[in-house]
DNA sequence: TAACGTTACGAAAGCGTTTTCTTAAAAGGT
DNA sequence: ACCTTTTAAGAAAACGCTTTCGTAACGTTA
């Protein structure tokens, strides 16, 4: 059995609240018993219950997060900024992992209740009403990353998709392209499938494009959703130039049915990401995308966090900068 | 302030012990009072609270999950399997990014040791002499995953990585390959590096091919190293007609410095992989790769890790099996 | 030297549960 | 109708800490 602080106390002959005074290094002891104190901790190995602190603290530095799924390569990337700032901060991160529909988060929510968990974290994904409700019931404090929520006012922190959309859309278009595909996330995703389809709708109307629907096409921001989107474009081959993809992965999908029909990207038509995950960079050729701070996303979620943690009040939301990362899979053409 | 057992008591008109009873339904009350209790439960929105549980049955159905790194396709894949099968198990997990070197391990180690966790993987990285004693200290059931100690005998699961290699070149060799390169992982990492290279030479041996030390390279498995790798491996560009690679992310690398110089793959040489991670299907082409079952890996671990828990003994390791997984980018060739 | 601060420390309550004892009441047996 | 067993429930200890309160012992100061 491991020791405790009465172990200690016991061998060091001295009591538990000194004990305790002496590794919480609060005052109240003479140098003396310190060292002896100390002594008998290296020797017994002692190391505090952390139950037992968080017991009384009502703090168990710890955070939960939740995410739609764990093996995208979005995800991974975010799950990385907030794990190394959590560390930072002296927090442990428990992740769970919803479901791509969200399903568990419910029975997620409970156990994170019962765990005390300092704060939560939710990742791309709606904040439904019963989520919400539940989290208010446990009353701890919430922020949303990479999405956010109309009904209730709760903190978050992501970028502005439709003006990414916007700016990927348009250097397509700066690059000659006017006859531009897109290949959409859901409709009904309000957080990363509207914004960026309308976003795409703005940049062809500012810039005097009309919108061709069938070249538009809907997919869930997965690697096979890209395949089977590309495969509806295809018969719409002569109609486009240049694609607008919501999602890296979905991208990679495109191009590598692309690549099986022998239609080479950019010499072909071109393509553009979005989400600057790591396989954009492995992709060949590299794939240009609109890049989220993932990594940065995450760490700010996190600063936010336990600034809610520790002054009680809510917070300012925080709009993440995108990027064009410009790479291979855009070709510039003479305009028509 | 959340309500306690004791909130749910007083108003229930009934004592804590009881409420307890109910809660943990254990015997030893009416249906009547049940029914009471129940209503203001749910009026009140009591849930017990974990960490006192936790002090009392030296429990915390949480369990630590140690990676050098979480963005890696590999990782992600391995931490999918992990955190399914824990929450099935009514587990929490905590991950803790090591680094890729482990140099956060101990510090890892001393924070799982307070929160007290149940049980703790050790992922992909060696059980250095500091953290297996840190561990032996803290008392805590261990179990290696995706790696093994040979000096500490705990349990461990894995591929048998040697095996693997052997197959993958001999694969290649059935191909008609007589002229193969290795894309070896590090040389003193005796876990992954070492057997890898270990089972391409015995490959090349078994069937009497000789060793071409030109056409051997060393990376980190990461995506640049294999990039830089690659190109080591060109200005012996006509000594191979097949690379070996140790890892999918380093295989990417390879194809695409490769693609760079114009080279094709499989048209100018082929490639196998090793892990099978998601990014090898998403290649263009599709990578032909070792596959290592990651998400079972993973499911196995906990399945393990549990059983160390309840039973207080230690348990068999695990060999799991690989398989080639025959994709696009190995081309069957005539023999010389 | 009396009055007063300090300093160094211990005793005990409390954090929210579970669990072991008790005990009073109800039920069962003859 | 009386004794025994069962059932329903409460009191209190325990889990491993932190923290408040109290108090001896030891200076200081006037």
């Amino acid at each position: 059995m491991k020791p405790t602080i009465k172990d200690v106390a016991i061998h060091a002959n001295v009591s538990i609240s000194t004990v305790s005074r002496i590794i919480n290094n609060q005052p109240g002891y003479s140098e003396a018993t310190k060292e002896k104190v100390e002594k008998v901790i290296k020797e017994m190995g002692f190391h505090p219950n952390g139950l037992a602190r968080g017991l009384i603290h009502k703090k168990t530095h710890t955070i939960g997060v939740l995410l739609p799924n764990i093996i995208s390569s979005f995800s991974s990337k975010l799950l990385n900024g907030i794990e190394e700032s959590a560390h930072e901060n002296h927090f442990s991160t428990i992740v769970c992992n919803t479901g791509p529909l969200g399903n568990r988060t419910l029975e997620y929510l409970k156990v994170l209740g019962e765990k005390k968990v300092d704060g939560i974290i939710l990742t791309s994904s709606p904040l439904k009403e019963e989520y919400y409700k539940e989290i208010k019931a446990l009353d701890i404090p919430l922020i949303l990353l990479s999405s956010m929520s109309y009904r209730y006012s709760v903190p978050y922190v992501k970028v502005d998709d439709k003006q990414a959309a916007y700016h990927a859309t348009r250097y397509l278009i700066q690059n000659g392209h006017t006859k531009i595909a897109m290949i959409s996330g859901s409709q009904d995703d309000e957080l990363a499938g509207m914004p960026r389809y309308e976003g795409f709708i703005k940049a062809l109307g500012d810039h005097g494009l009309s919108v061709n629907e069938n070249i538009i096409v809907y997919g869930d921001f997965g690697f096979q959703s890209g395949r089977t989107s590309m495969e509806q474009l295809l018969p719409f081959r002569d109609e486009f130039t240049a694609i607008f993809v919501a999602s890296d992965d979905m991208a990679m999908g495109a191009i590598s049915v692309a690549s099986e029909h022998s239609l080479k990207v950019p010499d072909d038509f071109s393509v553009i990401g979005y989400d600057n995950t790591h396989i954009a960079e492995m992709a060949i050729p590299p794939l240009t995308t609109v890049a989220q701070p993932l990594r940065e996303m995450g760490q700010v979620a996190i600063a936010k966090l336990i600034e809610m943690i520790n002054n009680q009040e809510t917070i300012a939301s925080a709009i993440m900068a995108h990027e064009i990362i410009e790479r291979k899979t855009v070709k510039k053409i003479k305009s028509t």
